[in-house]
DNA sequence: CTTTTGACTTGCCGAGAGTACG
DNA sequence: CGTACTCTCGGCAAGTCAAAAG
């Protein structure tokens, strides 16, 4: 409709948006005098605000990474920071602070909360709900949406992932003078606590949040904004997805570009070409340039550096083989053997020429030149389209590919998941092994064993009563089969799950249009695929695709 | 042009809610 | 009815990418 149409055109993202602001951390509340820190084997009396940055590095104790020098360092570092004079003199050095009194005391508020009763769990499930009800929503454009993450952020010690440079560091406490609020002029303005005010009061329709307020470990924005059920992400999904869609439709005349550009006199062309070849074909990210000493040591496509790749001329019965070994984003290993076509494997011998391990591989390109490239080619396109394009013809795909139309229920679902996992593999979507994983392996195939004596049992007795209850018996050792087929496929999937992580493609790599046709095509209730939230999330789909739905 | 900032998406993990089980 | 396991959801870090600033 025009409305719409004028929005997008000027940018606009709403017309009206009333909230009530953030919900604050609760305050520091200081530890019980009995619960003592030492210092040099002494009890010493901490001031409130020292006392409250150490319960943060009590509280992580029992955490491999306070052992790490990095860490100490950091944490030691920013906690002198809100030392009294005194304190700081006299507290000098890590190896003498003695956190274990503190470390049992929470330990032990955390199994009292446990062994709370009923009632008072029931008690602080209300509050929660109360809380829910007055800040989880706001008013956007005539809709009551839920909001994403209404909850300032507590203050704590930063923990990055991989080898991050910052661990340790302090993140300090959010107050209402650091918050900028969001609004609409004509809507209620939401109110600072008492006594204190917001930093800052706009009304700017041109962004989604409705708080913000800035970090202090990388100095970058944090935003609370709405949940992904609201009309404004549903619609950015959509978007995406039909990005991707238009994708499809040029994907060709894109690759027949990129392996013509193989050939190119110019260098900077051939690397781009390259590139973006290892972008269509593995899913790899982008890879923006990364502030050196900021972050943790990982890349992506663009920032791949000569000791993240090998070159095999030959290897095994295959030519011309790549190895790629790196750390990604979350610093998760990407590591990937894969034959490559022969322009390909020279032109990558070319750039590691006169090179060192660190150098760039594409030292002729960034994500920024790679980019404008692709707008030119289609537009809209940038190097995530390529993820969300290939993850999704890969489940369509697969889909086709693994699913029969006779199979039972439960061995349509493991289709599914192994096209989920054909995707997740592609995307290198890891995770770490359940910490419970051996254990409930073994669970199931206990239920297995039960199920399978259960069916012999059904069955002699089937045999027994052959005479005169044949119906009746027959249909309880089917039923047992039922059962004991479902754990199979579910001890199945399991096991090829160990180290996948499903979710992530699920919720922002597969067009849910896909899924939601599949589902109708194969009578598969989307209970079965999507949990509560997903189908919030995803509701515009299910709304929208029919059975027979393409991406 | 390069660098920085801002806004938004993507990603893994752990706490605790929910559920099955003895 | 408590315990043990599973699953969901939120937390928040870490990416992408465009636009502004220098």
């Amino acid at each position: 409709n025009v409305l719409c149409w004028l929005e997008t055109y000027y940018g606009s993202k709403w017309r009206f948006l009333e909230h009530k602001g953030p919900v604050f951390a609760p305050p520091y509340e200081p530890m019980p005098d009995k619960v003592k820190f030492f210092y040099d084997g002494k009890p010493m009396k901490l001031s409130a605000p020292a006392e409250e940055v150490a319960t943060f590095f009590a509280k992580m104790l029992e955490h491999e990474y306070t052992t790490k020098d990095i860490f100490r360092k950091n944490f030691f570092k920013d906690w002198r920071k809100e030392m009294t004079p005194e304190e700081k003199s006299k507290i000098t050095d890590l190896n003498k602070c003695d956190f274990s009194d503190m470390s049992a005391f929470f330990k032990a508020q955390s199994e009292a909360r446990k062994q709370m009763s009923k009632e008072e769990k029931q008690k602080i499930k209300e509050e929660n709900e109360r809380i829910l009800q007055e800040y989880g929503f706001c008013i956007m454009d005539n809709h009551k949406e839920r909001i994403g993450n209404f909850r300032i952020e507590p203050p704590g010690l930063f923990r990055g992932r991989g080898d991050h440079p910052k661990m340790g560091m302090l993140k300090r406490r959010i107050r209402p003078q650091d918050i900028i609020i969001n609004c609409s002029k004509d809507s209620k303005i939401p109110k600072a606590p008492p006594g204190t005010k917001w930093k800052e009061v706009r009304h700017d329709n041109k962004v989604t949040w409705l708080v913000s307020w800035t970090e202090n470990i990388q100095g970058s924005i944090k935003y609370i904004m709405l949940n992904p059920s609201s009309r404004i992400k549903g619609e950015k999904d959509w978007q995406k997805y039909e990005t991707a869609r238009r994708l499809k439709k040029c994907v060709d005349r894109i690759r027949n570009q990129y392996r013509e550009d193989w050939k190119s006199k110019e260098m900077r062309i051939r690397q781009r070409a390259v590139a973006l070849y290892f972008i269509d074909k593995l899913a790899l990210r982008a890879g923006n340039e990364k502030e050196e000493g900021e972050t943790a040591d990982t890349v992506g496509c663009c920032s791949l550096r000569v000791e993240h790749i090998k070159l095999y001329p030959k290897m095994d019965d295959q030519e011309y083989v790549v190895e790629f070994d790196f750390l990604g984003k979350d610093s998760i290993r990407y590591y990937n053997k894969i034959p490559v076509e022969k322009r390909v494997f020279k032109n990558l011998q070319l750039f590691l020429e006169n090179k060192q391990p660190e150098d760039d591989l594409f030292d002729r390109l960034n994500t920024s030149i790679l980019n404008k490239h692709l707008q030119e080619l289609m537009d809209g396109l940038t190097a995530k389209v390529f993820r969300t394009y290939n993850a999704s013809i890969t489940l369509q795909q697969q889909l086709k590919q693994l699913t029969t139309g006779d199979d039972s229920v439960p061995a349509k679902i493991l289709s599914y998941n192994r096209a989920n996992r054909a995707v997740a593999i592609l995307c290198n979507h890891q995770r770490a092994p359940p910490k419970t994983f051996e254990k409930s392996m073994q669970n199931l195939q206990t239920k297995i064993d039960d199920k399978q004596s259960q069916l012999s049992t059904a069955r002699k007795q089937l045999k027994a009563a052959k005479a005169d209850h044949k119906a009746s018996h027959d249909e309880k050792s089917k039923k047992i089969e039922e059962q004991l087929m479902k754990l199979q496929m579910q001890a199945t999937d399991r096991e090829e799950n160990k180290q996948i992580a499903l979710g992530t493609s699920k919720l922002n790599y597969l067009d849910p249009r896909i899924s939601v046709a599949w589902c109708k095509k194969y009578g598969i209730p989307i209970e079965k695929i999507y949990n509560k939230t997903q189908r919030e999330k995803f509701a515009w789909a299910i709304d929208m695709a029919e059975k027979d739905y393409e991406f």
